[in-house]
Order: structure tokens, then sequence, then C-alpha cells
DNA sequence: TATGCGTGGAG
DNA sequence: TCTCCAAGCAT
């Protein structure tokens, strides 16, 4: 039976909910992509990317037709790229297997690729309706903050309790609004800092609040330190073409292209290190010339500083040993090979100098 | 179960 | 410039 706060909440919702694209939509595969596209993603970053996505493949059976390179241009600029591979590789399970539907129950949902506990219960709720709970991080926060629940994020027990109050509160036939009104809340007024108590529908509901302590729920335990790291890549050019190198479809930027090269170990020489990678990747000596450029990037788990350089191939021919692909583009093809962030930036610079 | 997996916005 | 962290999942 869903406590008292369900009804204020509901009612909130049905005011102040967002116009967002994938709200607009009957077709659960919309859903379903908006679903993938929002994970660890802010909704203003996703927007465009939907738009073009369902204009591009509109369907289950066009997304599951086309080609991995195609789905991860698409998908370029997003990251998390397992997310486009597993989306891609699910509509293809749901074309041979379910006969093109989307299964409508959260357990069979959660046997396609990319679709766990979370995506099970949003999509299943919101698309068909069915009474599953959704955890999302918005409303950890929010029931963290309204039940001031004091075991630390992310722990086994938080999870337990935080699942049992998202499901236990469950306003029957009406729980897609209870979960998206849930998300809304905690994306618009309930955020992370500076939380909107004064304008917010539950305030007088919430424990943390009652005691003063809503800024500091959910507790957040100490992160470790970022590593940094400094990378050489190669910009090679023969006959007007320019060298590309494909990652292994798995791991970091698992199947996009990249300007060949590698980490630099300790004390090791610029230009050494870069003749090096290019010998263990590609088996080929070569020549390096003058810097192309300096490229900082941060992800999620290190820093980068890599040093581009304008090379030749001495000796041998480039052969992927190291790589999943090797390709010689014209530099007007460049835009046509996904990439991750910097090489993009190095492949743009190519392009407009 | 602890860790790897991208990028961009906000403060 | 730096930190936090966002509609998580897979292994």
């Amino acid at each position: 039976m869903p406590a008292e706060f369900v009804n204020r909440l509901l009612d909130w919702y049905l005011q102040h909910a967002r116009a967002l694209p994938w709200r607009g939509h009957v077709d659960p595969y919309a859903v379903w992509v908006s679903e993938i596209m929002l994970q660890q993603t802010q909704v203003e970053t996703v927007i465009p990317y939907f738009e073009r996505w369902m204009a591009r493949f509109p369907t289950i059976a066009a997304l599951a037709a086309a080609s991995q390179q195609d789905v991860l241009s698409a998908w370029e600029g997003l990251g998390y790229y397992s997310r486009a591979r597993n989306l891609h590789r699910a509509a293809q399970m749901v074309m041979a297997e379910q006969s093109g539907k989307l299964p409508q129950d959260p357990q069979a949902l959660g046997k396609l690729p990319g679709v766990g506990r979370y995506t099970a219960g949003a999509v299943a709720s919101i698309a068909f309706g069915a009474d599953a709970p959704a955890l999302d991080g918005n409303i950890r926060r929010v029931l963290s903050r309204l039940f001031d629940v004091t075991e630390p994020a992310r722990s086994p027990a938080s999870e337990r309790r935080l699942w049992s109050l998202a499901a236990e509160n469950l306003p029957p036939g009406r729980a897609g609004d209870y979960n998206q009104a849930l998300m809304d809340l905690g994306a618009m007024l309930c955020t992370p800092r500076n939380p909107d108590c004064a304008h917010c529908p539950l305030a007088d509901f919430c424990q943390a609040r009652a005691q003063g302590m809503q800024e500091q729920r959910p507790v957040v335990a100490p992160k470790p330190p970022i590593p940094h790291i400094t990378v050489t890549a190669a910009v090679i050019q023969r006959d007007g073409l320019i060298l590309l190198s494909q990652r292994p479809i798995d791991g970091l930027l698992g199947g996009m292209w990249e300007f060949p090269g590698g980490k630099v170990e300790d004390g090791e020489d610029l230009p050494v290190c870069l003749r090096r990678e290019i010998r263990e990747e590609l088996g080929a000596e070569i020549a390096v010339g003058e810097p192309f450029g300096v490229y900082r990037h941060a992800y999620t788990h290190f820093r980068v500083t890599l040093h581009a350089f304008c090379c030749e191939v001495v000796t041998g021919e480039p052969r992927p040993i190291e790589a999943a692909d090797l390709r010689w583009a014209p530099r007007s093809q460049l835009t046509n090979f996904p990439m991750g962030k910097i090489d993009r930036m190095i492949a743009k610079r190519l392009l407009d100098g």
C-alpha cells in the first residue's frame, strides 16, 4: 500500500513533468532506446542523440539490420559504447527470438544485453504499464533523503533497503508515473547539491530534512585518486592517405577507430615510445617527425595527456597485430569512422588544416 | 563484489 | 583547473 507522500508526488508530477521527446512516443522501442541512452548520461545530453537515432533507426528491425559501424557512429560522443553494441545485439535477438516484439515483463527484458535491473523496471513500467519498481541515481537520492537512509551509498545494505522502499510504495497501475515522478523530482528539485526543499512537494515527509541532513544523503564513500597517464599517437600519412587503427571490440572505446600509439613507459622518451608502440601494434618501423598537437582528456577512471606526432612508415607494411583492423583513409572520409573524443579532435584538425 | 567503462555540465 | 556525478551494466 503506497504511503501518503505518493499522492503528493503524483499530483506534483501531473503539473511539472518535463516534456521529453521519448515521453511523446507510444512505441516501447523509443522508451527502450531512451533508457539505454540515459544510463549515466544527463537528459540534456541525450535529447539530440535520441532524435537523430530515431530518425536513423526508427524500428527494432531497422536497428537490427544496421552495421555495427553505423550504430557506433550514431552513438559517437555519448560514451560508454558497450551500450550501443549491446542495444544493437539485443535488437537482433528480439528480431530472431521474439518476432520483433520487445518482451513486456521485467524478467524477460532483463535477459537482453545491456538491460539490468533498473532498465528492466523502467521499460516495463513506462512502456507497458507493469507494476515494476525502478532504482536509478535520482530515486536513490530522493528515497535516501525521504527515509533518511544512512547506510553508505551502493552498499548491499542500502541497495536492499532502497529497492524495498521503491517497491513497497509503488501505486498499483501507476508505476510508470511514479518512477518518472521520482526521477524528475530528483533531477529538478532534490538535486545532489543545494536541493530546492522550498518547492518540494515532499518536504513535509522528508526525514533527512527534518534533521537538516538532506545534503548529507546519500552518504558517499570516499573515492580513490585518479591516475594520470601520458600516451603518444601517430598521424601516419602516405600517398595522401591516413592510417587508422580499430580498437579491439571489447574494452575501452571498443570497435572505435584511432590514431595508433600507446602508453609512455617509465622514463621513456616520446618518439621512442611511439616507435615502440607502432612496432608492437603494427609490425612496422616509422620515422617520428614534427609534433602534431597535445591533447588532454579525462575519462572516468584516469586522465590522459596525448602527444601526437606526424609520422611516416620507413620499413615494413603495417598490419593489425594488436588492432581489430587497419585502414588507409582519405582525409575526406575520416568523418565516417566512429572515434572517441581525442581522436575526433585530431581528425578534425586534419580536416581543417 | 569491485572494477572498468565516456563524456559533458555544474559549481 | 578541479571535483563531482549523471535515468547503470557486465564480469
